[in-house]
DNA sequence: CTTAAAAGTGAGTGTTTAATCACTTACTTT
DNA sequence: AAAGTAAGTGATTAAACACTCACTTTTAAG
């Protein structure tokens, strides 16, 4: 209900600058493109910038002329694809399908089928955001309770609205968020990461609704 | 059924050595205690190894003398943890459930409860071992399949049993272990890793049991 | 007590690394 | 044509790093 500001400094500030340089040369594509790839493949920590030069055909001055340092390269990278993650496109999708009067059901299919999509389309970038935010303890606790803030705040409305209409059970908000959350970032960690996935296929999506919306015990209680 | 003698080099080979020199001085404890606190809060690529010497109270030789270079530091660290895991205490485990006739919620509980107290035991070596699969390309496809085929073995015979009892729905054996892996996965990274959990309440065992169970649908099917 | 092996030391080495800086080039604006 | 600006260069630098080695101290068995 009550819409906290909360003002992420990092965040919003990396915002802000990336804004400014909306302009990319061909050497800047090149140089997020070959860092993506070095830092998704082998981290941040493993990966030299005049690895990153040699690949992108850039002299190493050059990566620096523009980002400054090493850290504001990988933040160049990480930020807009965290903002993109929750408030654009899920919104929109959240939106659409909360005017029709679609089931519990058919919003969890949608909503999995979009994210994994947006997650396939970008696979190496959610690679090296999920690495990054694991391995350094700073940057985790910077941008974690965002990433937190913004999905309840989101989930929580949806939840409500299914609670209402008799889709979901009356378990406390909490507990729900708190399940969704770990069931959900478990299947995108575990397929995306740990088993390297490109792709998830429509029979995988039909198991985590299907789990979601029923477990597996034989009796119900 | 066929007890695949899979024979991962890396881990065997790590054991013998560390079975070989049983017996620990009081610095080498140190040197290892201190290890695991940096490489946990820090990464292994961000602590450096006069770090480590220093604050365990040791010269940067002597940890070369016994661990002869800094990567074999960490497979000290990762190997006995990943070996311990699964065999010895889960087996006992599922071997005295399975002779009681439990059923399939009660075998859940206990399992998770059990798991749970190891890894909290073993926090900060959980998080290296998991941050550094993770991290490192190689290292993931070294121990990964190690870790699924360990995992799968064992779970398999125990979802047949209760399959058998009628506590399972008839779903697939791999449909089950896929969704019961990667919620377990996500539920222990998610909590000790992401949220940094030091334990985890009774009331939140009951809601992952409950959750694995029945789900939250309101009607099954 | 003697002695040999093991544990421990810390100054030193060569390499890798992020970052700098004086400079050139190419393009745009007056 | 002159002036201004941003992109790009690559040699250079200082720090950090994993690792070595000649050496001393400790341990324990005969």
């Amino acid at each position: 209900m009550v819409n906290k500001m909360v003002n992420n400094n990092l965040l919003d500030e990396m915002a802000k600058i990336l804004k400014k340089s909306n302009k990319q040369t061909v050497k800047q594509k090149k140089i997020i493109e070959v860092a993506i790839t070095l830092f998704a493949e082998k981290g941040y920590s493993n990966t030299a910038t005049s690895e990153i030069a040699k690949m992108a055909g850039v002299a190493e001055g050059t990566i620096f002329k523009h980002y400054g340092t090493k850290e504001n390269l990988l933040l160049s990278i990480m930020v807009p694809f965290i903002k993109d993650f929750f408030p654009t496109m899920a919104d929109e999708l959240i939106g659409e399908l909360m005017n029709d009067k679609c089931t519990f059901e058919e919003f969890l299919r949608a909503f999995l089928t979009n994210r994994i999509a947006f997650i396939s389309e970008n696979r190496e970038i959610f690679q090296v955001v999920i690495k990054e935010i694991i391995y350094k303890e700073e940057l985790k606790n910077e941008i974690l309770p965002y990433i937190l803030e913004a999905a309840s705040v989101r989930l929580v409305k949806v939840i409500e609205i299914f609670k209402q209409r008799g889709d979901i059970k009356d378990i406390p908000n909490d507990s729900i968020l708190k399940m969704l959350g770990t069931v959900m970032s478990g299947f995108f960690i575990s397929n995306f990461i740990l088993l390297n996935k490109k792709s998830i296929s429509e029979d995988a999506i039909e198991d985590i609704v299907f789990f979601i919306l029923n477990g597996f015990g034989q009796s119900p209680q």
